[in-house]
DNA sequence: AATGAATGAGGATTCATTCAT
DNA sequence: AATGAATGAATCCTCATTCAT
């Protein structure tokens, strides 16, 4: 290929001021290294081989193992729900909202799954990242979608006894685990993913679509 | 007292089958360890502390510390979702059925929510793993969930213009999000987590539904 | 060669119950290790090597490098000074007695030259040795002195104005400079040695003579 | 006061002798700390911080860690001793003597307590140093001393029987102990420090004294 | 069959030293 | 001349595993 893929670095010689480069490459190496065995069973030798630098700048950088791993954490949070916020356009039905945000979620999984799968393998273990992953991404998703859902609520194409924050919710789960756990895990096939995001889409906004709107 | 812990075992007889207790009780040890620190950080003399035997057994039942892992994984994976298929009454609506699977989940994952970490802290890194949680837990469980539905749709109370399997799709993902990241991951209240999948089985129930069903 | 010297170690097999010679050998060979190196230049390693174990034991039964230093010096502390108390006869002469104190302690510190290097450059850095040091060999050391001293004083030997405590310090002093820094360090000769301390006690002595004794 | 801590230095300009002067800073910054921690413990790193300059000006300046070490060793031996030859008073009695010569012992290794603390743990270690302290202090302590007494014996003050170098060794030693030892490490009072001293002046000065002197 | 003492490979980390600026 | 970023060798320590009892 043209593009040497990402592990492959370029010489990046000693005095060149590169060192913020040097930090996005040492994140981005841990981020592979960590997703492929697992943040324990990862070496500092093998993330500094993977970024083309020595073991002792990820001291030097982070401060030792766990702060790379804080670090990308924290870097990494924003950046992987920043564009369901504004990059995503409104859509006229609550079929095609709902639609859109788990092909969104599908896209996000799976481009960011090496990040993804190292948050949920820690998520449990390490209270830091708990608290990253739970506040950083789980609550604002899923306030981002709830933000979503209310203009068609107050468009009136939603019904009125619907808590939106529990749809908000299920979808955000049905995201999810399309998106991580069938499309990157499980290895399902992502047409087939994509399907049943659709066909989920279709159920749930039937489910919750203001009577006129079904009568229309 | 005379039994000082929960997890301190008695000195249990060199005997007949004190094999098999000891097995269980290192599995069980084990569940908890892994479950706390990782896999990769819990050390096996934590594990054989635990259980109340030693280190040197782990070897000879298991073959090592990954082979004890293995033997969770597979020994846990089928009781986790054995009940959803027998042990649970037909429903008489498809919306109890909904809310009857999706509180079972929230309940199941409750109890089991030591095994649950482990297995989804190493669903990623472990292949065998993957496989494991994969086909006997996933599969099986969007598959239980298919045949409940199906039995709705022949008693005429599903559309037929519905994919059940993205359905049953949808109501694990559901299911398995409040249930594990919800209530174990994220701490949320147990009432909370509870509202929330009954509103979801209310939304996703309605959207199914066969018209007839809507007009009566 | 016939004794096969402190370095190296018999075989020693695995499950034989040889854990208290392991410990010792263990100590010697840090004893020779940290004196030669210093304590920090020191390596585990070579402690190791030198005692025919491996480093893990360092660890199982010290709790570590420092722990092993400590260890060192617990046990030693109270031999180095032991038979000063006891192994001692009586002299009939103040000379006679401070002479034989000089040389004990030129005999001690070449003994134990190494075991006292290593407490000399850790007694100031290390507060736990500056207190064994201090406390068990220092302190101990002028009070056993002391009590020699005054059996002469009650035998009407030395005068009622000398200050006893002051000369068991001005005693000590003199030995460890002489025995310690004399021979060990800047490696005068014995010969030598002993005669700086055969003089100084006669010198001392005759400081301190009751003036019938020197009239006599 | 407006130079914050002892240690912290001025900005210091890159100019004409600002190069003595940086050294000179390198050596008492590294004199403190290598003190504190010992030599080998101790960083190039906290020596350069407590300097205010830079690590790599150790290497520029003295050739890396141990030349470091090695200057300040060779720059402080001969301030060490320097005034016990000229800048002591001569005494009438031999008395007078001893005592001015162990209160001075004292003082003077209270003021240099660090580099006497970095020498001492050295001693036995480093060969170089172990050659410095010996010729450069310890040698030249016992001339001075020998000096002094001569002068006396000259003046008809000191028997004939008297080894004189003995005696100077003696004092020497006494004043070592108590001054570095007693004082310092041990952390004796100082009042008590000098008790001894002069108590083992008067005994030891008596010892060595012409009978004539005594008579008179 | 079970123990626990012993191993040794491997890891994160530290730090004197070098080098480009 | 001075800096400080970068290196990489070397260290202590941990821990799964083995083995003699």
């Amino acid at each position: 290929m043209a593009i040497p893929s990402r592990t492959n670095v370029p010489p990046l010689q000693r005095g060149k001021h590169a060192k913020d480069q040097r930090q996005r490459a040492l994140m981005e190496a841990a981020t592979a290294v960590f997703a492929e065995h697992g943040y324990d069973a990862a070496t500092t030798r093998e993330v500094a081989e993977k970024a083309g630098c020595s073991e002792g700048l990820i001291h030097r950088y982070f401060r030792g193992k766990h702060g790379l791993l804080l670090a990308i954490m924290e870097s990494k949070a924003a950046g992987v729900v920043e564009d369901l916020g504004s990059g995503l356009p409104d859509r006229d039905s609550v079929e095609a909202e709902i639609e859109q945000i788990l092909l969104w979620h599908l896209a996000r999984l799976w481009d960011h799954s090496d990040f993804i799968s190292v948050a949920v393998s820690r998520v449990t273990i390490d209270p830091d990242i708990g608290r990253t992953v739970g506040e950083s991404i789980s609550r604002q998703q899923v306030s981002l979608i709830l933000g979503r859902l209310q203009r068609h609520r107050e468009a009136g194409r939603i019904r009125n006894d619907v808590d939106l924050e529990a749809v908000a919710q299920a979808i955000a789960g049905i995201g999810f685990m399309l998106g991580f756990f069938g499309q990157v895990v499980f290895g399902m096939g992502r047409d087939h993913v994509q399907h049943i995001a659709i066909e989920s889409a279709a159920a749930l906004s039937r489910g919750i679509a203001a009577e006129t709107a079904v009568q229309a």
